[in-house]
DNA sequence: GTTTAACGGAGCATTCCACTCCGTTATTTT
DNA sequence: AAAATAACGGAGTGGAATGCTCCGTTAAAC
């Protein structure tokens, strides 16, 4: 780690010397964090965090005032991240294929659903508008993949939302064969997913969940 | 709870009193145990569990010399259950819905899935006969299937497991709105395991998944 | 050479938790 | 009815983990 510091002066030319590194420690900071709350859940120590970051425990707090900051800050990057990633699936020309690539984005992207955090931290306003502009573009991916006939009619938003947060919970200490297996798993429910004949034959059990629930699961603080 | 033990001796007509409480304690305490380490994982505080149990802490250690111990029964009672839901889907008729049924009931089960314990107790012998044993029956439950011709060519008894494991992960404090949401989820799942003409146009991403990674999943001590 | 900005990590106070100990309560035996 | 037995409950204990602070160190800037 000694070395990591010693070197840092050569990797970005932008800046120099010790606002560069301060520059740096902010991106590996929010990425260590990500990393660590996701895969070990809320109550991962902050110091696995420093530590993942390869910076000191100061240092952390120097940026984050607390650890209930530091998640919040996560949260609202990681809605950001899910955003993301529905517009590149409404560029896609292919309403399925961008409905497919969003679940698989995101599910991916995993070191960044934030389940295991959900009810930990007070909800900031901050927090509100960024899950709102997030789950407005979810819709249209949805409503798109809809309008064209591609998914199949009875699943909602919501549906594919829980789909994301369940294929999220990981394991504490995913291995590389995870990340196979939660591919064929994906393949899996998106075959389910798609529009077919026989869809009628087979319909979803139930009414669709509301998003109250999926709300809540973020709201009690 | 007062109630509950003054109640206690007109439950069950078999045996009376103390060896009655007694009696009652030993599976509510498994019950309880069960619910609490696989919504909350292996680091749920002993005390939860015997609070589910509504019981004294002393009561469960009387039992149970260690914490480690519990888990370590738990785990082979979980395997029991599994090998009984595959019993069950063996003597169903179609053998689809044995198949179905099996996994619906494994996650329904739920609390009583122990991937949030895998890993963190030492693997005792009794632990491995039980999971060879419900290993064997879920491949017939496979077997059969797609003897039939009713699963889909390649997906294997692994990814079904895979499918049970990812399914059983929940919130730490699972709604009854949960418990409907995840019904969806596996008809989904369920319905991307059928068989289907088009299956061949949207086969499973990469190769099987081996044993090893599930095995391993519990080995590591 | 001095000031300043950023860093690292030991230490503190607190919480949490597995497990023990002992007094209480209810049944059974004599 | 009294003594012995069996099961119980829960406060208490020691130790480990964790959020956060404080201060001495290091290196860039002036």
């Amino acid at each position: 780690m000694d070395i990591l510091v010693t070197m840092s002066t050569s990797e970005r030319p932008r800046k120099r010397g010790r606002q560069a590194e301060a520059a740096r420690n902010d991106r590996r900071l929010l990425a260590a964090a990500r990393e660590v709350f996701t895969s070990q859940g809320a109550d991962a120590p902050v110091s696995a965090v420093a530590e993942r970051a390869g910076v000191g425990i100061a240092t952390l707090y120097r940026r984050y005032g607390t650890k209930e900051e530091l998640l919040q800050k996560l949260t609202v990057s990681a809605a950001e991240q899910y955003s993301e990633a529905a517009r590149t699936a409404l560029a896609a020309e292919d309403p399925w294929e961008g409905l497919a690539g969003y679940v698989r984005e995101c599910v991916d992207f995993g070191p960044g659903s934030l389940a295991p955090i959900a009810g930990t931290v007070r909800f900031t306003p901050e927090m509100a508008e960024a899950g709102r502009v997030s789950d407005r573009l979810a819709d249209e991916v949805v409503a798109r993949a809809h309008a064209a006939g591609v998914l199949r009619a009875d699943a909602t938003t919501i549906d594919v939302f829980l789909v994301i947060e369940q294929f999220s919970r990981r394991p504490p200490v995913p291995t590389p064969a995870d990340a196979h297996a939660r591919e064929r798993l994906v393949a899996l429910v998106l075959d389910g997913l798609r529009a077919r004949p026989d869809n009628t034959d087979f319909p979803l059990p139930g009414r669709p969940p509301s998003a109250e629930r999926y709300d809540e699961l973020w709201r009690r603080d």
